[in-house]
DNA sequence: GATCGAAACGGACTACAGTCCGCTTCTATT
DNA sequence: AATAGAAGCGGACTGTAGTCCGTTTCGATC
């Protein structure tokens, strides 16, 4: 007889050990942020902390970016929820252009709650492909229900990109600028995209 | 007698070591970077190379960022010129919203160019505070000159985000988007903008 | 339950960023 | 020209990211 036809079981299931190292990393890395912040966590202080090698914490993750990635998924997977199922506005039931404006105003406050990790994670492939899309993908979509014509995959990029962590920063931290003078300017952004 | 008025001499001159060493350590860092690209150029081998003690190449830089940041700046200020006083589009003379879509595709060939250094050189300071307010300040003087009303400096802002380097290399490496769409959307941004 | 190949482990090792402090060189003053 | 104090210098030293490879653990098969 052969194999029992691997013929959809593309990924091989993962050793216990490994899922064991796996969860124990994880909870020590969460554990050393709220410790000793973003910067106390060396990838030598999280393999003693997880009790294990520190090859295993790099064959886990990759680099310390890749660390920092997987706990800003982490973080986030929850508010992506809030966005899909959550409760309107921010959630669905709402006319999609509060949904926008409400989705832009919450990402704000999440990528400068975020900021340290962020940077931390560097651009490198370490926001994963699918968390980084999430966004502009949803952003799409709202653009698409507003009946917004034209590249709606580029507009979606360009609505998202000054909610980015590195150009809110330098707006909050070096120009001074007010919150809700940027949440404003946003929101006239957004109104001149959609066309009104 | 005392002193002789130091009045408006603010910064005390440099030392003729000082300057003899700044200079060294700026050739052999375009040249390390010219041999062995940016991630070749390790303060070690900078420091040998322009024959002075590591120590020395930290008191003028600060950091490897901010080594980046200089070499960046340097690069720049070509470019910038070209924009103030250059041949039109891109400088004065032509209407402003040519120059301002001559502007952005121009923004966005110097990011992709300089992308391994901008990265090298992180957000913190080091892309010093004039060389990256240059461009939002420009977006926002042309801006004023098409007669666009509403919060100038938000709106410019806004524009530049998407030209910047973290978003441009998402599009072009990851998604694989050509770089003509990616102007032709950008020139769709400006004119939802700009009011048309 | 014995065997075997593959996957995972772990920690010594390398390379680089950044610090520290005693020493040298410069410049202003007399 | 001599002197003093400041500015600058340099390289040994520390801490952390990332690599390497011999050893251990796992789970599939018989």
């Amino acid at each position: 007889m052969s194999k029992p036809l691997p013929l959809l079981t593309s990924p091989p299931p993962e050793r216990r050990d490994a899922a064991r190292n796996r969860e124990a990393l994880m909870e020590a890395a969460v554990c050393l942020v709220e410790l000793h912040g973003v910067r106390g966590v060396t990838m030598d202080a999280l393999a003693a902390r997880a009790g294990v090698g520190k090859g295993t914490v790099f064959r886990r993750f990759g680099s310390r970016e890749g660390l920092m990635g997987a706990l800003l998924n982490h973080s986030e997977t929850e508010w992506q929820a809030a966005v899909m199922g959550g409760p309107p506005p921010l959630g669905p039931g709402a006319p999609p252009l509060e949904r926008l404006l409400a989705f832009g105003e919450s990402r704000m406050v999440l990528n400068i709650k975020h900021a340290e990790l962020i940077e931390a994670a560097g651009n490198p492939g370490a926001r994963s492909f699918a968390a980084l899309s999430f966004t502009t993908m949803h952003v799409r979509y709202l653009l698409g229900q507003l009946g917004v014509e034209g590249d709606l995959a580029y507009l979606a990029t360009a609505l998202v990109a000054p909610l980015e962590m590195i150009v809110l920063r330098e707006q909050v931290d070096r120009e001074q600028i007010p919150m809700d003078r940027i949440t404003a300017g946003w929101t006239d952004l957004v109104r001149r995209v959609a066309g009104g």
